[in-house]
RNA sequence: GCUCCCUUCGUCUAGAGGCCUAGGACACGGCCCUCUCAAGGCUGUAACACGAGUUCGAAUCUCGUAGGGAGCGCCA
């Protein structure tokens, strides 16, 4: 039998990182055994669902690289099939019609409440066959009165749920249409689901979604209940945490693999393995392997995480990110090789491609100003003759190489009996107008002959006053 | 309130009864390397929630306690 595992977010909003570690698992799980990634929409809910919510959890999962091999299925198109097992339902007694109103359920569970008890509706119209009039009714499933509802989940082990602790679930609104855990229910059926890989906040509903299967006498999936995903402070991950949505972690320039190594060692391991490609984690994750307790999320890590992934990519692979965060800032970078060069120079100091477009804005706009504490502690009587000599010696030089360069800097540095450093900051602080940067003959090598030598006579000009 | 789930360094985790003087990683401190900043190397601080029990032996098994979380909707 082949696997087959879905995402099915509600499109009531971005996808946020906790849904996207649920989705990158039952990827993983699929690709892993060979099996389908399915998408369905759960978006039953007419009022809070939007397109645009939609258009953004599919942007995220494209990003992400996270592939579907079926969908994404919407379950407002499926409302007829909804209803016709709700018909079935209804015609082999599994279920029943009730026309109690909302303020009679609000007045039950309150008396429960009060009485110290588990608010639930007490079943007073499951064996009633009339009707009354100018109610509504709803459709209610018969769940089994005594015996248990086991899950064997694959995290959690073995789970068992007292059937008296269940009531009658809603399973058709007062104006016929489905609701949640009976639309799960008929798509996983539908859909051939064999593993249910979901947040174990759905793990209480189970037991119902389990009763309801059986009574459809279909085989019910493999179920892994996943731990949560909290934020930094241990608090349910929320917008105040900072970056939810999974678009935000492209924007301040997260690399996808470096985001989905992140999320995969969140509730998972491979031994003491902190880095993994995408490859790896495919061949190599399997969910029996997935812990049960709440993970919060370490903005830090994933950082430190990005850049190795960023130290280890093929320099091309991040060309185009970092042309798209220059272009954020208003820097058009024609030059492919050029992009390539800093992204080798730069790769080791920045942990996001966007810190590295910042870092790297100075290859593109010549400095306005000098780091003034930089100029006191570096730009010396001394400086202007020692700068002049570079200037001569660089002038000079044919082939414009990081090699060549830092030869003739080293070799002016020696000649006037100074450490290289006397020489190569202010070198650094009149090319790029701070103290930080590649090394110096790398970062000369990069920003070009012409343009050095005019940045050059610029600052002498201005230190020699 | 009731039901269910969870509990190893600050954080992510390794750990399937002796291999644990509890390992790795992020973060933090020190040292080394060094033209700056990094990266890298070495190194340090730091945890089995608590209490019983089972056992020759428990981070690992059992039971309690405490703390945290989820669910209990004509939301998903």
């Amino acid at each position: 039998m082949t696997v087959r595992t879905r995402f099915a977010p509600s499109p009531t909003g971005f996808l946020h990182i906790g849904g996207l570690r649920t989705a990158l698992f039952c990827w993983l799980y699929a690709r892993r055994h060979a099996g389908r990634f399915i998408l369905r929409i759960e978006d039953t809910d007419l009022e809070r669902s939007t397109p645009e919510a939609i258009q953004q959890i599919l942007d995220g999962l494209e990003w992400a690289g996270l592939d579907c091999d079926e969908g994404p299925f919407f379950q407002t198109k499926r409302f007829e099939r909804y209803r016709e097992v709700i018909e079935q339902l209804l015609a082999e007694g599994k279920a029943y019609r009730c026309y109690c109103t909302k303020e009679e359920l609000e007045q039950m569970r309150a008396q429960q409440i009060a009485r110290g008890e588990k608010p639930r509706y007490d079943g007073r119209w499951r064996e009633r066959t009339d009707s009354l009039p100018g109610v509504a009714p709803v459709v209610r499933f018969k769940n089994p009165l005594t015996g248990e509802a086991v899950v064997d989940d694959v995290v959690h082990g073995r789970v068992i749920f007292q059937n008296s602790e269940l009531d009658d679930l809603i399973i058709a609104r007062s104006d016929g249409s489905p609701t949640y855990n009976f639309c799960v229910v008929v798509d996983d059926m539908d859909m051939q689901i064999t593993h249910v890989i979901r947040g174990d906040d759905h793990l209480n509903n189970t037991p119902r979604q389990l009763n309801m299967l059986l009574a459809l006498g279909a085989t019910p999936p493999v179920y892994a209940h996943l731990p949560m995903i909290l934020g930094a402070d241990g608090a349910k991950l929320s917008k105040r945490h900072g970056a939810v949505s999974v678009l935000e972690y492209r924007d301040q320039g997260f690399l996808p693999e470096a985001v989905l190594n992140y999320l995969v060692r969140l509730g998972w391991s491979h031994g003491d393995q902190e880095f993994f490609t995408i490859e790896e984690m495919q061949s190599l994750f399997d969910i029996v392997d997935v812990n049960k307790s709440a993970a919060a999320f370490n903005f830090e890590k994933l950082a430190w995480l990005n850049q190795q992934h960023m130290m280890r990519a093929p320099p091309a692979r991040l060309v185009p990110v970092l042309r798209w965060h220059l272009e954020q800032m208003g820097i058009e970078a024609a030059d492919g090789t050029q992009l390539e060069q800093i992204v080798v120079a730069q790769r080791e100091r920045a942990k996001t491609l966007r810190e590295m477009a910042v870092n790297s804005a100075f290859f593109f706009r010549a400095p306005d100003a000098y780091d003034e504490k930089a100029v006191r502690k570096h730009i010396g009587a001394e400086v202007p003759a020692l700068l002049a000599e570079a200037v001569v010696a660089l002038e000079r030089l044919e082939a414009w190489t990081a090699a060549a360069i830092h030869e003739v800097i080293s070799g002016v540095a020696v000649a006037r009996g100074v450490a290289l450093g006397k020489l190569a900051q202010p070198l650094r602080l009149a090319v790029c107008g701070g103290t930080v940067s590649p090394p110096i003959d790398a970062t000369l090598a990069i920003l070009g002959k012409a343009e050095t030598l005019s940045r050059l006579g610029r600052a002498q000009a201005l230190w020699s006053a």
